[in-house]
DNA sequence: ATTTGCAGCCCTGCAAACGACG
DNA sequence: TCGTCGTTTGCAGGGCTGCAA
């Protein structure tokens, strides 16, 4: 698992600030090559969402999305997901 | 692996004749509660994606996406993926 | 919250097989 | 005949997962 080098939408702290009727332009995930590029790229922009929605909190966001706890950790340290946002 | 209840972007075959300076609203894949859904909705829309872009060659798309040719054919029978689509 | 170790399961690539097609 | 493609099956290895600590 390599970080992407594409800018993903929850990347951008400014999209918090878009209203509900504001349709936000998603990540292509089909302009990736392989399968793999897809995969990993959604999974670290799926996972940053939700623990957006969780406020960073890792047992509630690992029970939201349905994987166990430890393994959500890894995956958060393999994409170096952090919160290292605007709030 | 269960067909997803959604409806794929993909799955419209109108889309095919949007100009390219149309913006395509793309699947919300982060709508999705688990990681696993998200997941298995993203390697549909995928596939099927990239197999239209190979005019339905399996062997071409495989090599293009970097899968095993027979393990593609799993995936598309497993989602239920076939060339229905008006042309 | 975070990390580690591990057993088990899932997925993958690979090889092989067969028929159809040009 | 030969090569390629579609399709399916079996299997061994690696990767991912849940669980316990």
């Amino acid at each position: 698992m390599v970080p992407s080098p594409y800018i993903a939408a929850s990347d951008i702290s400014a999209l918090d600030m878009l209203g509900p009727g504001l349709a936000v332009r998603e990540n292509d995930y089909c302009s990736y090559a392989t399968l793999k590029d897809a995969r990993d790229a959604l999974e670290k922009e799926f996972i940053c969402r939700k623990l957006q929605e969780n406020d960073w909190n890792v047992s509630k966001t690992a029970d939201a999305i349905a994987v166990e706890r430890s393994n959500l950790h890894k995956k958060i340290k393999a994409y170096g997901i952090s919160e290292s946002r605007i709030k």
